[in-house]
Parts: structure tokens; sequence; C-alpha cells
DNA sequence: TGTTAGCACTCCTTATGGTCGAGTGCTAAA
DNA sequence: TTTAGCACTCGACCATAAGGAGTGCTAACA
């Protein structure tokens, strides 16, 4: 394990690089406060601390630099709690000057300002709804044969729909079908409605609903809420500031991710409770594994729907970030929740 | 203006920096087929049409470089109607394997397809449906005071809105509402429906909705279609495999353009019919100035909504990218308008 | 008069070598 | 165990030189 005297000088040392970004030398630690031994003394606990695999030296004769162990230790272990700056309680308060009104709206803005305080690039997975239960189906004729089928869930959510009916079905038959379905069908998870019908409606169905061999398809339509994983993006041009990004091959290898929306949405998905940090290797996805990724789930009405993040360069100040996401993750799931109870 | 043999001299120069992105000197052209003259004479041509401003020197000894005027030019006088290879045709007819069953879908499907046949960052402006017509309004009770309002228009397009009904408004007269809103609105333009209620109805509703005060807020709701102009992007990273966008800054100003919104739709926004170029200066925006934009409008049901473009380099086969988006434009029209009919 | 070969000249690109300085590792003394 | 001292390493920076692509000009030629 490492002395206390190690865990001063590789905090110094990363404390130090996060601001720089460049390699720290034995004379800026012994500067630093808390550290009350000379260059050479730091020489020779740099060199153990390398040998260790906490440090990393560019070439022979640079300072040293964190290696991707020292962050996870700096991270598990050094990291203080974060301390909200009069800048950053500036920016939140005007933040909370502009009212949302819908979902996207309030993903959109939670994503600017968490680029604007995090200097990153940031990602919000949109609310995956398919644990909540169905409340209520409705279809409703237009014209010709077009109709809107409307499906409402527990949590308030309405998921719409363009029909086109199948030919010589009266109106009445399909009102059969939709009413048989919502008594059946009432509180289940939409994410199970068709499986449910396939499993144990389709008798049923086919006894009471005239015709139901026309209207399978038709059902399987009404049933099916189509949830394809969005994920919202913002401040990508961010990362363009940090050095380390300043390789256009890198960048593109990153754009890439984001242009591939299923990257980023495995990128993201994010089982613990509590902020997650991934730091390079610690990433699956090749792309990013000199980059860290740091990501938080948010909930509505208590169950976690989607996750909220941010990716950078390892070089991160993690203790803020942390900081900012934990809030921030906690604040997006409350205004959600209101969000869908109001609306 | 340029005789045959500079306009040959032009096209020589640009095709082959189009290729090749490095200046091109006099050997070169000299070397090309439909030019039978030496180095020296081109040498004479060539400062020429410097002089004309046509082509640029990067320094005393270089090639020469298409200038903007050039390649202006070159675009209204030299070019020849693109042939499709035979490599173009099997992606085009991969790309017809896919089905599409709705209108994000075949926007996305076609932005991916015209960035793998141009090579260039591409964009589609989500179709602007403000001047289609109303054909009909619906209000559907959920649960609570939680309703669904349901706005259809004559191209067959449906706008849903989640809503929460004023307290202690009976249903009869939420129906009566709608009605009325419906025989007087019918036809209108959905752009202008909330202009039309607050000029020529509200003393006709005030008459006969009772407590109409309370649902002045509701009926513009329940008229308000909100119809952001969505911009879907692809081919980002396209871009970075161009030489003149290898640099980090450059990048920068065109992805800051591409994550506000705003910027993109000015850029696109088109009036002329056809195929439009803008090289260089002739774009309003700065960030785009050493760019060029190819867009085009595409129809619905003969009405243009949309438009679809390329951005790239100056340096770009204007040929081929006008020959692709020309045929890919009126395709689309024809594939939304069925999308539309079909649905 | 238009075209072409020849040639000096320009200026970019690349390679080379040298200096500077930050930072190290080692040694010896405190 | 800590520290001062010192030789050493290696990248960053700069100046200079060589090489080459391509020009502009001139003079000769059809």
């Amino acid at each position: 394990m490492l002395s206390e005297r190690q865990k001063r000088i590789l905090w110094a040392i990363i404390d130090d690089y996060i601001i720089s970004a460049e390699p720290v030398g034995s004379r800026t630690v012994s500067k630093k406060k808390g550290v009350n031994v000379s260059a050479a003394t730091i020489r020779n606990e740099m060199a153990d601390l390398e040998e260790m695999g906490f440090l990393e030296q560019p070439h022979t004769s640079a300072g040293r630099i964190p290696s991707q162990k020292g962050y996870r230790f700096y991270v598990d272990h050094l990291l203080k709690p974060y301390m909200w700056s009069k800048d950053d309680l500036m920016a939140l308060h005007d933040f909370y000057a502009y009212k949302v009104d819908h979902v996207e709206q309030a993903i959109k803005h939670m994503n600017s300002i968490l680029a604007y305080l995090t200097n990153c690039m940031t990602f919000i997975l949109g609310p995956n709804l398919s644990e909540s239960r169905l409340k209520h189906l409705h279809i409703i004729p237009l014209y010709d044969r077009l109709a809107v089928s409307i499906l409402v869930t527990d949590t308030g959510h309405v998921y719409q729909q363009r029909l086109l009916l199948p030919e010589d079905i009266p109106w009445s038959t399909l009102e059969k079908l939709v009413n048989l379905l919502n008594h059946r069908l009432s509180g289940a998870l939409i994410s199970r409605l068709d499986q449910i019908v396939a499993q144990e409606l389709t008798d049923e169905l086919q006894r009471h609903v005239d015709h139901f061999e026309k209207l399978s398809d038709l059902t399987n339509q009404l049933l099916h809420t189509e949830q394809e994983d969005r994920v919202y993006t913002s401040g990508t041009t961010r990362i363009l500031e940090q050095p380390e990004f300043r390789d256009v091959d890198k960048m593109k290898s990153i754009l890439d991710l984001v242009e591939a929306n299923d990257g980023l949405v495995q990128l993201l998905k994010h089982k613990t409770d509590g902020v997650q940090v991934r730091i390079g290797y610690e990433n699956d996805l090749k792309a990013v594994q000199d980059c860290s990724v740091i990501s938080a789930s948010y909930m509505i009405n208590g169950k976690p729907v989607g996750t909220i993040g941010v990716l950078g360069p390892t070089r991160m100040d993690y203790g803020r970030v942390i900081g900012i996401l934990d809030f921030l993750a906690k604040d997006f799931s409350r205004r959600l929740s209101t969000l869908y109870e109001k609306e």
C-alpha cells in the first residue's frame, strides 16, 4: 500500500497535471503545500510510484504524468468532495431561470448546462419508458382508412401512431378489439404487451373478434411502442479545446462513435447506482480507451430510466465533474418527475 | 471572355486539383488529353487566367489552384453531366433494398446514403408542413385532467399533444369548443390557425362557449403545431478525411455551426428550384466561407417542404455532387409523397 | 504572331546539426 | 532517511543547407 507521503505526492502530481496538461517535475511537486520535502526526495518517491504503475514518464528526462491506474487510485482514494464555486452557482442560477415545458426541451437544456460546467462532451440517454405500464389504449378514425392510435402509460407518457386500417372491417369490430385489449392488458408492462398477446390472448381474440386474422398486424402495430434509445449530445466542440484532442484522427474516431448512435448507447448503459467513473481501458469501446466516461442514472418517479454522462480526456477534473454530475442527475430526476406529473 | 483553350486549361486544372488537392503545374496540364500545347504555352495562359482572377498561386514557385471565381465559372460553364459509376449504382441498389416506414427513418436513411456517395457532410432539413391545411381536430380525455389533442392536416400529417385540462369545465363544453373550431378552421393554413382565432373567432367563441375566458389558453395550445425546424446531419467525420479540414480550429468552427441548429437552418433555407451551389463567400455564414454548400429542395405532393444538402471543401467534385443531389432530391420527394399517402 | 525550348530564379520542403533547458538518476554528505 | 550537487538525457527550438518543383522571361522557330 502507499504511504501517506506517496499519496500526497500522487495527489499533487495529478492535481497539477489536470490543470497544466504538462508532465510534472519533482521541483514543482516539492513547492506544493502539504509536501515538505525536497525535490530529491520526491524524485525517489516518484521512481517508486512509477515502478508501482501509478505514474508514467513520457521520455527519460521529462516529468511524470499519471497512468490510468494512477487516476483510478486518485478517484477511489484521494478525491475531495467538490465545492461549488461562485461562478458555477451563478451559471446554475441562470439555468434555473428558464422554464422548460416538455421532456425533450429539458434534456437539451440539461445537456447544455452540463457541457458548459464540465467543458466536456456530454450525453443524455433519453428516458426509456419500457418499464412503465399500460393505462389505456385508444383508436381514433380520421378519414378514409387513416386512423390514430393512442397508448397512455401509468407514467403519463403518451405514444401516438398513425395507422392504415385494413379494408372491409367495420368500425364496431375495431372498437371491440380495442376494448378487449384494454380490458386484458391494462396494467401490463408496455415492453411485454406484444408478448402477452402472442402467448395468452390470441385464442380469445380469435373467438371474440370477427376476422381477427386480418387484424393481427394492426394489433401488433397498436401495441408497438417504438422506443428507440435516443442519445442527445452536446459540447462536441468543447473537447477540441483540450490539448489531447487536438489530433484530427483521434477526434475522428470519437465523432464516428457519436454518429453511430448504438455505440453511445452501449457506452452509457449503466447499471450501478450513483456516479460511475470509467477510466481509459475500463471502457469497452476502443475509440474511447484514452478517455474517461463519467455517468449517472436519472429517475422518473423513483425508477431509473436513463443516463446522463460526460466524456473527456483521462486528464479530467474528476472531483469537479463527479460533483456536478451527481447533483445534476438528481436534480434532473426531480424536474422530469414533476414534468411527467404536471404535463 | 475566355478562349476555348483557356476554358480547356481551366477545366484541366480544376479537374486535377479536385482529385489531388495539390497545386497544379504547367507540365501536368500539358500532359492532359485535349490540351495539345507545351508547358510553356500553358504557363502563359495560366498567367492570364490568374490575372483575370480564375486562378491563384499559393506562392511564387508553386503551381496554380482554382480561385472561388474559378470554381464558379467551372460550375456555370464547364460542368459535364454526371455519369453514375457502377459502384454508385450498386450502392444505390443496396440502398433501395431497405424498406422505410416512417418519415424520420427515411430522412436518416437518405442522409447516410448521401454521405456515403458524396463523402461530405450532409444535411436534411426536416419537412416543414406549415403550408398544409387543417383537416380535423380531435380531443380525447385520458384520465384525471390529462387529455390528448390530435390535429390532422390535409397532407396526412398528425400532430399530437398532451394537454392539462382546466378544472371545472364540463366535457360537453370542450366538445362544443372543438366542434366550433373544426367547423370554422377546417381548410385553413395550419401556420395561421392562431391568427385566425385571434382576429376572427374570439367573439363567436365567447358567445357560444361557456367560460371561454378559462379556455383561451387551451385553445391556443390545441392549435399550436410546434414545428421546430429540425436538421438531420450525417457524415460529419467524412469531412475530416479531406486535407483542407485537417485543421482542428477550422473543424471546430464547423462543428459549432452544426451544434447550433439555427445556423444550419439559415445555411440551408433555399429559395430557388433545382440544385443550388454556393461557393465560399457566396455563403453568408463566416464559418463556411471556405466551403461550398450544395443544396436542393424536396417536395411532398408537389410542394417544396424541405432541403437536402451537402457541405464540403470548395475543392469539391461539383459535377458528381450536383448529379447525385439532383437525383436523390427528386427521388426523396417521390418516396416521401408515397409515405404520406400510404401511412 | 503564336508557340516552344532553355535557363535562371524563387520558394517550399526536408534534413542536419547545434544549443538550451527542464528534469532526471546517482552519489555522497548531513 | 533526507538532501545537495552534478553529470547526463532528451525533446524543443533555431539556423543553415540541400533538393526539387515550378515559374517567368528570353530568344528562337514555324
